[in-house]
This record gives C-alpha cells, structure tokens and sequence, in this order.
RNA sequence: GGCGGGUUGCCCGAGCGGCCAAUGGGAGCGGACUGUAAAUCCGUCGGCACAGCCUACGAAGGUUCGAAUCCUUCACCCGCCA
C-alpha cells in the first residue's frame, strides 16, 4: 500500500488534518472507508469540486474505500457562508440536482474501479437518514452532544454572528446535520474519514467528534486549502461566470479553453493539485513553462488531464481539435465542412432560418454578447470580427461569399471567444 | 427613548434643482504589445426601434416648466446621548 498521505502533502491537498500520525497509521493498517460530501446548491458541481475529487481518487488508489455523499438533506438547509444567508431552494429542485450531480460525479471514481480493480465507491444521499429523523430524536440524541459554545465559536457561525446579516436557527443547526452524517456514515459503513473543502473544517471536525464522543471509536478528518487565482479571484470563473462539469452547462470544448487560458502563475500553482501524473513529471512541465513560458505547457497538461477525467477521450479530442481549427492560423475556408462544424458545435452556435440578420444581431443571437448595445459597442470597438475578418459595421449583412462550407460563419469576439452561425437546411448533421 | 448621519450604476464612491445615464477608482469587456499568459498603454463600460427615446440614483407619494438633488411618509443601516 503506498503512502498515500506522502503524495496528498506533495500535492498540497492536505490544509489540516486531525492527529496525522494516527491517520497515517490507520491508512497503513488497511483499507479505510472515507467520505466526502457535496451538497446540491446548484444543478452541477464546478470546477472547484474537481479538487475534493482528486483527494478521493488518491485514497482510492491507494486502496481505500469511497463514499460520495450527496447532500439532499443539507443541500435543503444550507451551510453557513461568510457573507449572508442562503435562499432556500425547492425541494424538488433539490432532490433533481441530486440525481444530476451523482450521474456526472460517477466516472471518477467508478472508472478506476472497473479498469485497475480497485474499490468501487458507494454513493449515499443524507435525506436517507436525516428525512425520517423526528425533532425529538434530532433534540434528544444529537442535541445532548453538542455545546451551544462550541457551535458558537465555529469560525462559520462566528463570522456571521459578527456580521450585519446575522443567521438563522436553520443554517445555525447546519453544523448538527453534517456531523450526524459522519457518525451514521461511520454506523453503516465503518467510515472513519472525511475530507473536504477548508471551509468544511468546523464541520468535518463536528462530525469526527461526534463520531469519537457516542461511538468510541477515532474518526479523521482531513481539509484541502482553498484555491484561487493570483488575483485572489475564484478559481473556474471565467467572464464571471462558473465552469461547471456538467457538459450541458459547460461544454468540453469551453472546459478545456478554461485551463489552457489559465494564467502562468496559476498553472504552475495548479498542477501539483489536479494532476495525478508521476513528481518528476510535473516538476519538468513547471521548468518547461519557465524557460519557455509560451509552449504554456502546465496549462495544456491540464486541459488535457481534466478534460480527459470530466468528459472523456472523445470529448477531450473533439476540444482539442475545435480548439486547433480556430484558433489555429489556417485559412477557415480550407478546414473542411467536417472539421469546421466540429469545431463550431464545439464552441456553441445557432442556426439562422430565412434572411441573414446583421452581424449586430447575430453576435447577440449567438451570446457572444449580452445585448445589441453590447455588439454595436464590439463592432465600434474592433472586437469582432466574422471569419476572422474584423467587421467594421454592426449593421453590415453576411453576403453570400461569406458562408464556409457546411453553411457556417465563424463569429468572434475578441481573441478568444468563438461561435458558429449556422444556416438552415444546409447540407451535413444538424446541431 | 432622544439627537445626528446615511441608503447612488457589478463593487467602492462623488454629485446636493436644469449643462446627470450621472466625476473618479476597481472589476469586466475590446484594441495595441505578446504566447489564447502577466504587466503596461489606449478605448469602452444601463437598454432600445440609437444624432432620438426608455428605464435608473432605498420604497411610495408630493412641490416644480424641470428632481439623484427640495418636502412628506415608510423601510433598512451607522454613530452619539440615555
């Protein structure tokens, strides 16, 4: 069995961790079963998710037995966050961002069971447990545990009581629900780990205590370091908005543009964390990126890595490839109604029926802009351009000459944001 | 409970009867440079049927030819005094 918390610290996955000594010697006893938990406050899980992931496909590896918890419960109650109180969602919005989440979240983890053989993971829904429990059981058995003084000085909970928001009982009580999640994790399936974001750590820790207080048993916790760009931004937002994994919301070919425009600093930050490839690799494609910055090869790993894991082989070549055709130098003309159409469906596109609009409209049609003032503005600016030829009038109309083969026009916006417009009834597969 | 100050566009923050879609900074976006990077410089930054119109300055009313700017009420925040 190889050491595992070795490779989480090399990475950098590991921000705290309860008593590491006994960790390690429990990780080294056997196999242990340990969870991690997302809660469904969206239809999908983002890009930042994708690191918890990594932590749980390294454990795998090394033999351990996962468990996915999706949070239909906790997902209806909402965490503490720093800055005010959560907008409860429907719960059947809930319970169907369930269903969605775990669909796509599957293929990490189950991919490595079923091709080395090693522990397939079990995927659990808190509402299982936390739906049938009645305000007498939650008061009497979990109530007794747990210290108001305790709850209170949580960094989550103190941060709000600080705060103008204030919180309520609802996301006060949050805390009593996960670390019940822990201990019925623990009852069912001996789980005696749980990792998670740094900002779950008051959680985390709620649940390992609970856990050692009413079963007497040790139970381990273990927290990744919160992620962000140089600029101290988020990481996965690109124009301010979210990079999801779900293809539906993000699409494979945007998720790996995503990477592969990840800023140097970043990229080389990133790597250790998302790649699982061998030290020595990762430490030559950071010497690479710094002798020659422009091969950007970090960023390319990872676009390459994560696609691969999020989306697939296939859906990494096809972005690859659209990515190749657009932004490389070659004539559009010359791609070929095949590859160009690849690429397009890639980028996202819209197909026009009846006259052509003008390029004003068609900007906005294809969202590469949020309103007509907005494409008016591009076209003002110089920052559009249609198959990569600047446009200087918003109002001009695609000609004739201006359809690719397939019946395409490549529409861009600045340097890095393409779609496609299609026309009706052209020749070849439909959108 | 009393007195005073505040609530402006994505954020911070000027404006205090017409010249205000609203100074300035930040973020964002575009251009130049470059490497689909960073930094820098320049431009832009509510919407639309775009030399015009519509919607906007906490909410609702009012005064006025005309209000983000004055008055009234309400809501929330922040100080000081009890």
């Amino acid at each position: 069995m190889t050491d595992v918390m070795s490779e989480l610290h090399r990475r950098g996955l590991i921000a705290q961790s309860t008593d590491e000594d006994a960790l390690r010697a429990a990780l080294a006893a056997g196999p242990v079963t340990y969870y991690c938990g997302f809660d469904p406050t969206a239809p999908s899980l983002h890009v930042g998710h994708l690191l918890q992931f990594m932590v749980l496909r390294a454990l795998q590896r090394a033999g351990h037995q996962p468990i996915v918890l999706v949070g239909g419960a906790t997902g209806l109650i909402g965490d503490p966050r720093m800055s005010s109180e959560r907008v409860l969602n429907d719960p059947a919005t809930v319970a169907a961002w369930v269903d969605r989440i775990r669909r796509r979240v599957a293929p990490f983890l189950d991919r490595p069971a079923a091709e080395q053989g090693l522990r397939a993971p079990l995927y659990v829904d808190n509402l299982d447990w936390t739906a049938p429990l009645s305000a007498i059981d939650l008061l009497r058995d979990l109530g007794k545990h747990f210290r108001v003084g305790r709850m209170l000085a949580k960094e989550a909970v103190a941060a709000r009581l600080n705060s103008e928001a204030g919180i309520s009982y609802t996301e006060f009580s949050y805390q009593i629900l996960q670390a019940n999640d822990f201990r019925e994790l623990f009852r069912r399936h001996g789980c005696t780990l749980q990792s998670g974001g740094s900002d779950q750590w008051g959680n985390i820790t709620a649940g390992a205590d609970l856990v050692r207080r009413t079963e007497g048993a040790s139970a381990h916790a273990l927290a990744t370091p919160l992620i962000t760009t140089a600029d101290g931004t988020k990481i996965g937002k690109t124009e301010g908005a979210t990079v999801w994994l779900d293809p539906e919301l993000t699409s494979p070919y945007a998720f790996f543009q995503y990477w592969l425009g990840v800023d140097d600093v970043d990229a080389r930050a990133w790597l250790p964390l998302f790649s699982e490839r061998p030290a020595g690799e990762v430490e030559a494609l950071i010497a690479e990126s710094e002798a020659r910055p422009a091969a950007r090869a970090p960023q390319r790993a990872l676009a390459e890595e994560l696609t691969r894991l999020v989306h697939g082989e296939d859906e990494l070549r096809q972005a690859e490839a659209a990515g190749r055709a657009l932004f490389g130098r070659d004539d559009l003309a010359a791609l070929g109604a095949e590859t160009l159409g690849a690429a397009l469906r890639e980028a996202g596109s819209v197909t026009v029926d009846g006259g052509t609009p003008t390029v004003a409209a068609l900007l906005q049609q294809t969202g590469l802009v949020a309103s007509l003032s907005e494409a008016r503005r591009t076209v003002r600016e110089g920052g559009a351009y249609l198959n990569n030829q600047r446009v200087t009038d918003a109002e001009a109309v695609p000609g004739e000459d201006d359809w690719l083969p397939g019946g395409w026009l490549v529409l861009r916006r600045g340097k890095r944001s393409v779609a496609g417009v299609r026309r009706a009834g052209s020749p070849g597969r439909d959108t």
